[in-house]
DNA sequence: GTCTATAGGCTGATAGAC
DNA sequence: GTCTATCAGCCTATAGAC
């Protein structure tokens, strides 16, 4: 029983051939069901029955399971550092640190599941993919680093130690998925502004 | 093959009767493995493989896995709010938010696995036992929201929102344990005055 | 209290028909 | 490209011997 064997209008076949449209749909179930039960929790089969497909099928767009996940965290972190170069990188060191607070707060705010993947399933990774994708969360916080710094050199921030202080900022932005709403009382923009002002003092600006 | 027949110079038997040790070493090792691996992907079988007995005898200290899992999580938070309510509590809210932000970050310190659990675990518990925790979860930040708004009203402290700052003071703290090792360059105590100085400055005190 | 054995079911992944 | 069927192995939890 194959309900798009009718919707397809092809009576000859039960099964269909979707590749333009399966492949997607594999990415974005397997994104929502990692982050809302943890890989380990996930099955092929779960994934597959989501989709509207065999667990078999699943196989013609991945390897294996490993690499189903690797690969979204891989485009997650790639898309995040490509938004972040588009972004602003210019002015004062504290021009520069609102728009990465602002930054931060509002690209994840778009992609809970990707940054809950990406913070929670590193230790289902493999070693090796481990490794790329450590690489890729450093070069993200290099960026935050880099503006402490110069803040620092310029006079304009008074932290002890740029380097805990980029850990203590990327934690505490990285908590308002946790919690924020959208239907809550805040908006996204009132919420950036509050964490603005507390990051601002923090860094002594 | 059973080593501590030997061990316990019982030569009649090949099983032992360990009841003292074998309930804490059950919680040690399950502790351990859900804090290192995740809880759904560490197997009875495991369990009782590090502990030293086959996966049957677990189920003399626990009914099942999940119990197991909503057990170590509801000491863990029991243990927090009395540890913290034996912390200082009283002077100034300056005084009172220095002291929560270093007990914070030295208990957990101390407990890097309970800490991972608490806060990556929520979702592999039953409704039930989710509400629990989330309960005490919820003491123990009002502790520190209280303390906040007692800065607020004294005019010790600037915050915009203390509701949002509990929360970002959380995120923030709990950092620590995802980078921090005692190997480090840092004491832990240098941890603390440095997460003390932005938290103090994030909140205008 | 621990063992062995097992029930009943789920797992990731593959083979071959269509 | 998807299906069905299947392999070999793992899972939680229980029963009954000792």
């Amino acid at each position: 029983m194959n309900v798009r064997s009718v919707i397809d209008g092809d009576m000859a076949r039960t099964t269909g051939s979707h590749s333009d449209i399966t492949g997607p749909r594999i990415r974005e179930v397997a994104l929502r069901l990692f982050a809302a039960e943890g890989y380990a929790a996930v099955s092929m089969r779960k994934i597959a029955a989501e989709v509207g497909v065999q667990a078999g099928a699943l196989y013609n767009y991945t390897p294996d399971k490993q690499s189903l996940l690797f690969d979204l965290m891989h485009s997650h972190m790639e898309d995040l550092l490509a938004a972040r170069s588009e972004a602003g990188t210019t002015g004062t060191p504290t021009d520069r640190l609102e728009a990465f607070t602002r930054f931060h707060i509002s690209y994840h705010e778009e992609r809970p599941h990707e940054i809950f993947i990406a913070y929670m399933e590193l230790r289902n990774l493999t070693p090796e993919n481990f490794a790329v994708i450590e690489e890729l969360r450093g070069k993200y916080e290099d960026e935050l680093s880099g503006i402490l710094r110069a803040g620092v050199e310029a006079g304009e921030f008074t932290l002890v130690d740029p380097r805990v202080a980029t850990r203590a900022i990327i934690s505490m932005l990285n908590g308002v998925t946790t919690w924020y709403r959208r239907e809550g009382r805040l908006t996204l923009t009132e919420v950036e502004t509050i964490y603005w002002d507390m990051v601002r003092k923090a860094v002594g600006a």
